[in-house]
DNA sequence: CGGGGTCTTGATCTCAATCAACCAATGTGG
DNA sequence: CCACATTGGTTGATTGAGATCAAGACCCCG
């Protein structure tokens, strides 16, 4: 197969590491697993302006401008693969628009309560980063540095946090490199001491 | 003209008034003039989940399924307009999902920061809830409530805050009823005592 | 008139920010 | 190969901004 056809592979990114820049000119990515931080450029540093997980497409943007509008860095393990050529369906379009509104209900969400319910709901959106959900009683989990950014914390309160979970067996330990196991995380907000 | 097109007119709502209720059917609405605030409904309570301003369209998962999944309340008074039936352009809908994400970015930065900056950058955000520039250097003030719901806050720092930016002369006294009026805004965030 | 909103302001308390130190793990260069 | 800096995570001590509790003012409305 021709090197040309090289952007249309699916593509693979470590933690942390950088996905687009803004002005960079490209394509729109579905993410297949993994989940993704959006950052807004404003006046010379980059603010967190929205979190992308398994399923939802990334850089819709170019196929108005042709160029990402926004930082996008993994934040954990991700697979990509490159979008649809040719304009996609109305009804396709609106699906993704209820998706991205649900998506920045999710975030708001992530901003409201105490620390723990914050990292606890963060916990479960990043399950989801799963696409199997066979896989999703063990996570990887992003850099205190960015679930600090999302969540509103602090990187010292978030690994206080984080702490306390695994002392109190939320979390499982850390086996293979960074690989977590998590527990409940079904459904409402925790309670622990 | 007949009544079966009164659905087709545009509407006028107070302050506080309710918009739409989830669940119930009914069609897209362009926001002509003043802010929307969303709620999901979550085990039993709304919690605030988005917020919708001048030019935003509300109601998009109508075209889908034909009910709303939101409750909408009126943070200001409201103008809002039938959205054109038959189906969206792909452009259009691609125009209204970087809308959507822009406005995700503006709603997690409403959650960020010191009380002070959060309630500036929310009155920056209502500034433009007025569709002409004209009408910008006032505006009217969403009830306490839903700005503390907004900015994570609670009632009572953001009354502080604002009573602060009173005595300070960033806000103008209240003129006419529940309207403001409002100072510099322009730009960054502020710093007053 | 009483009762239920919304707003305001004061006093107190608490949770998370801040400041600071320390420990791997990783990388860099001589 | 060992010094050395750097980066990410952890934990402790202290502080402060905002939450909480409480009371009063001022509507509007039945």
């Amino acid at each position: 197969m021709p090197h040309a056809d090289a952007a249309r592979h699916e593509r693979v990114f470590r933690k942390g590491a950088s996905i687009h820049q803004p002005g960079n000119h490209g394509i729109a990515w579905r993410i297949a697993a993994g989940a993704v931080r959006l950052d807004r450029i404003e006046h010379d540093d980059a603010v967190f302006c929205g979190i992308a997980i398994a399923g939802d497409v990334i850089g819709t943007e170019t196929l108005l401008t042709g160029h990402y509008a926004s930082l996008a860095t993994a934040l954990t393990p991700c697979t990509l693969q490159p979008w649809v050529g040719g304009t996609p369906s109305p009804n396709e379009l609106l699906q993704m628009l209820a998706q991205a509104e649900q998506r920045a209900g999710d975030l708001v969400n992530l901003r409201h309560g105490s620390a723990d319910e914050r990292i606890y709901r963060l916990l479960a959106l990043l399950r989801r980063s799963q696409p199997r959900p066979d896989d999703r009683n063990s996570i990887t989990l992003p850099s205190l540095r960015d679930i600090a950014d999302i969540t509103g914390l602090t990187v010292e309160t978030s690994s206080r946090v984080l702490s306390r979970m695994r002392r109190n067996g939320l979390l499982g330990q850390r086996i293979k490199g960074a690989i977590q196991l998590v527990w409940p995380l079904s459904a409402p907000y925790p309670a622990f001491n």
